[in-house]
DNA sequence: CTTGCGATGGAATATTTTTTCCAAATACGA
DNA sequence: TCGTATTTGGAAAAAATATTCCATCGCAAG
């Protein structure tokens, strides 16, 4: 075949799909196969073998190996690495970036302000790719019905929660912050309907849990906001979204939280304001 | 620990995560690091070998193999095998994610909360470009002399208030909230030497930039943190740190005001650890 | 302070997976 | 039809990866 340019190994994913065409053409039987097998499952390359995928493409596991060579890797460990690496992109591993930044940049104020930055750009985009549509959907609908929107979350989650209430005044939307302000404990203002926003993250804070629980068993929807599988508001079964932030040191820039809660409440006040 | 049900392997990711929270009781160090990290990293599984994934959750592999076999695997490759069976690829390109959350329909829940996704990173671009290092620093060091840092922050300015005074706290420095509970007007809280934060964004709140003027007019420092050169709080003539955030409709997503503020309180607090 | 038991780290081993190599098959032009 | 260049299949070698095993560690009960 032709003398492609095979120097440099695609590095992205769209690059990937260029080179896919431009090779595609006058391709020997067995390596078209693999080429057209392929570009129809480009996806199952992270998480196969070059056994399975050769079978699957029905071919040999060498002639597939010829395929990555022509495609400009090395072999097949490279190709795959680059599908995977993009996928795991969640987010750039932090720990190495926050270790750059503080050796590059000492504790000087302006290089920690770059870190809180820099988390919290990253924390945005991997909201972004991880909340699913559906899952927000109910979470809206369901706060839509109740006549009045409850909101629990505190220590580092108090921001959040106490924004979420702002939002929600602001809009005409019967809404309670339960601060727990001279420990008197308003559980007993969920009023029949009522729906519950529950925010907590890891170290979960008891009280929150506890509200939580209370509403559920007592029939209220709950919209949890926490950053986990195992976090105990996930069991709890309600309506989980999960939002995971990076820190920096010991604290959590909430940057993808917040956003995550005024979508929220802001598709709520529309939703509201349409009935 | 206790022998759990272990003779039937989770078959689907619901299953899997029922189990990761029926066993992370009570589990030794390093297991629950495992099940810690998996619980914040699930998706990883599918494309990662078990040396990656033990270095990342900080264990040994040997200790991430009696891991899977808690979970009720024979093995990692079998735990392996079951996410690699419902992978499906998340594409990894941001403006792609955007545009799929997008694609719902320009008022659904997820198209808003790709807008202020955007907003958000948009703002802390900006942030990281204009703020003045001196500036900061010397905010900074105003606030290392305080004997007791006081905040004010209403309305939307509140969650930033409430997020800087639990920093403080957590790093055991001297801070008050002014929250304007119960009306009462704790402006003689004040000591000599103290120094004051005030937060406001057009339009500015009354009270605040009463306080910030009664700070300023009885010798107080004050680091202002606001949105314009002609706000009330820079004409004051106290450091003022500008952050212009980005709407979306109505609401601010806040991201650069709270990125900027934490940087301020952890910068002061490792000052004041070295003194 | 001792004893015993589960937890842990690390090296050794087993298994799987990738990659290379070469002989056989095929296509193609003379 | 033959000779040559290219493609192909398969198996063997190399590399990566998973898994087991055991000595040691740490902790709690006696």
């Amino acid at each position: 075949m032709a003398e492609t340019s095979a120097l440099t190994a695609p590095g992205s994913i769209e690059e990937f799909q260029a080179r896919l065409v431009e090779i595609s053409d006058g391709l020997p039987k067995r390596l078209l196969q693999c080429a057209d097998f392929i570009g129809l499952n480009t996806d199952r390359i992270a998480v196969s073998t070059v056994a399975e995928l050769s079978a699957a493409a029905g071919v040999q596991p060498s002639a597939f190996m010829r395929f990555c060579q022509l495609m400009g890797f090395s072999g097949f460990s490279e190709m795959q690495r680059m599908f995977r690496e993009t996928y795991k992109m969640r987010w750039p591993d932090y720990t190495t970036r926050l270790e750059n930044l503080r050796a590059a940049g000492s504790d000087s104020p302006s290089a920690l302000l770059a870190e809180f930055v820099e988390a919290g750009r990253a924390s945005l985009s991997n909201l972004a790719a991880s909340i699913d549509p559906a899952v927000l959907d109910r979470a809206v609908e369901a706060l839509t019905q109740a006549p009045t929107i409850h909101v629990i979350g505190l220590r580092r989650a108090f921001p959040i929660a106490s924004y979420l209430t702002y939002a929600f005044e602001k809009m005409e939307i019967p809404a309670m912050l339960h601060d727990g302000i001279g420990n008197f404990n308003l559980r007993h203002a969920l009023r029949p309907g009522d729906a519950l926003i529950a925010i907590t993250f890891a170290p979960y804070t008891r009280d929150t849990i506890d509200m939580a629980r209370y509403a559920h068993e007592n029939g209220h929807e709950v919209v949890a906001l926490t950053d986990a599988l195992n976090s105990p508001l996930h069991r709890l079964g309600g309506i989980a979204l999960m939002i995971s932030e990076l820190d920096v040191g010991a604290f959590r820039s909430l940057s993808a939280s917040l956003s995550l809660a005024l979508a929220l409440a802001v598709s709520v006040g529309t939703r509201r304001a349409k009935q």
